[in-house]
DNA sequence: ACGGGTGATTGTCACGCGTCAATGCCATTA
DNA sequence: TAATGGCATTGACGCGTGACAATCACCCGT
């Protein structure tokens, strides 16, 4: 493991010299020298040890993002992709932690004075003001903030509907224990626009994700006219199928509404009406933050900004 | 933030004896003075600097796990769950980070001077040494078992079709540059095994992922039974959609295969027969070579553990 | 020749921790 | 009483780095 004062030796400089000339502070020193140093520490392969640089600077270039324990598919990918590009930008590293099993997160996670912590998974309000106390910087959406999201998911899986003539419309959330936390306001969103505009809103459905069990929720819906918002394209996958095999036309008889614009959307056939979230618009504004250490733990006139992110993308399965 | 030496003064005893009494030397001390410690410990929320740690071991508790570009779905999320779960019960932290950005990767990665790389991404043969020269222990599947894996599921594919009755056989990728690297190894599985047990094998088709580009391919396909070994179950979802669409009876003229067993199969209708991974028969192995610190790259002997984990999961695309 | 100034480079300290030889203390024994 | 020995605790060092004060060499002007 190559440390600075080897190179400093080699390049027949003092560590000190070497140090500075890595670290912006090159303009002090001799062409001559700075192209020798930096040579040397090429050719040697050296990496400065974080660890020593987290000691003398207090805090480390690392920024972890905590991922919740939720479907890690493409949307939240790209997010995260661009989220680590923007920061590597800025001489940051971003890391990753699923946060699945959260007490053993703080001990070693902590240990790490890193830069910032970004929560994609909602931090228990304790846990993140233990985090503040120890100095490092949260960023997250408030509960507030994700509740108002999901509510307008909902909404606006309501209003589509609508449009395209149903009138009743049920909810549907998948049994697994990942989606408890969103699916709940979700399905309040719907409920909300529906009882505005007189809208009959059948009892939300849970099923497991598979065809048995779907095929079981469709025998279950009332005859008529019906339209699905399901909590995302995985469950509208299901229950498209469902209904298929029981004779129901889609989307004549049944709508069905996904969320997320995942390839499943897009492949299925009929391809799946869907709900795109445009994660992209968020990273930006949050980089920034993250860099210039602003503490503000709630963007929350981003709020707007990020449901324009919203949008309906039409597929088969709903329509006339 | 707090340090050794804060918890020391609070407590009224030396940094030295915080150290060892939070570092399994307890047994030196006064059952007193340890209670104590550990009280003033808990209660000022001290956590040691990892960097502190590193500097003065050599060596942080980091693991990075490298992911590739590749569909993260639920099991390799179990995979890494369990992982992290293993190493964390050998005070291991496990941290994940996505290369789609190669190059940067390295600077950051090296300077953690992590416990080990899990690399489930392919390393080139230059990095993997890069890394091992700069003294960090590298974990993965060397590009042989990689290789060696996927066509032993191109054959798995290649075999059920066989047995349901397909004896007319063509392979489908995906047109996303995410699975390049693997997919053409699975197909020269398919074809292997055609070869040897004188099935037809149709060219490779490549479809994009969606609901008009696999109509595409679909009717591209020479009239008579043919079998699809998909990629993975999104492919196959879009193949299955196109057939049906066209008017193929699925799966009597056109069987259908994915791999992954992912919601997508089971969710799907009719229920995609696809190829399971289990990846779980891994993970102790792995973990075990971690914490004992063998720099064994290739445990080529797991290969048949790892071929035992493939496994055909029967859905209602593929038979008579 | 000498003081002053400037630009290039170095020395030193602090950061938080783990480790281990060394210290101080006390009771027991000769 | 002095020596011995065991035990609880401490002191000092090193890990690799960044920041900054200090030094050095050198040239210029007088």
């Amino acid at each position: 493991m190559t440390s600075s004062a080897d190179v400093a030796s080699r390049a027949g400089v003092s560590r000190s010299t070497v140090s500075q000339i890595l670290n912006g502070r090159a303009h002090l020193f001799t062409e001559e020298t700075v192209a020798r140093v930096r040579e040397t520490a090429q050719t040697m392969g050296y990496r400065p040890s974080l660890a020593g640089r987290t000691l003398a600077r207090g805090k480390s270039d690392i920024v972890i993002t905590l991922i919740p324990d939720i479907t890690f598919g493409p949307p939240v990918r790209e997010f995260v992709d661009l989220l680590t590009e923007g920061l590597a930008k800025s001489g940051l590293t971003n890391l990753l932690r699923l946060s699945s099993s959260e007490h053993t997160l703080q001990d070693a996670i902590v240990g790490l004075r890193p830069h910032a912590i970004v929560a994609m998974a909602q931090l228990s309000p304790e846990e993140a003001s233990r985090l503040k106390d120890q100095g490092i910087q949260v960023i997250g959406q408030s509960t507030a903030v994700q509740i108002a999201a999901d509510r307008a998911i909902g909404r606006l899986q309501a209003e589509h509907l609508q449009s395209q003539g149903y009138t009743r419309v049920a909810a549907v959330r998948p049994r697994s224990k990942r989606e408890q936390t969103n699916a709940p306001h979700r399905e309040a969103g719907v409920i909300e626009h529906c009882r505005l505009h007189n809208m009959e809103v059948l009892p939300t459905l849970e099923v497991g994700l598979s065809s048995a069990e779907a095929l079981k929720a469709v025998r279950a819906l009332p005859a008529g006219r019906v339209g699905l918002a399901c909590y995302n394209d995985e469950v509208a996958l299901a229950m498209l199928g469902a209904a298929q095999r029981e004779g129901l036309s889609v989307p004549a008889a049944v709508g069905v509404m996904g969320v997320d614009n995942s390839v499943i959307a897009r492949a299925s056939t009929p391809t799946i009406t869907t709900v795109n979230i445009n994660l992209e618009l968020n990273v930006r504004e949050l980089i920034s933050h993250i860099i210039s250490g602003q503490d503000l733990q709630v963007p929350a006139e981003a709020m707007d900004e990020y449901l324009r992110g919203l949008e309906v993308v039409p597929g088969e399965t709903t329509g006339s």
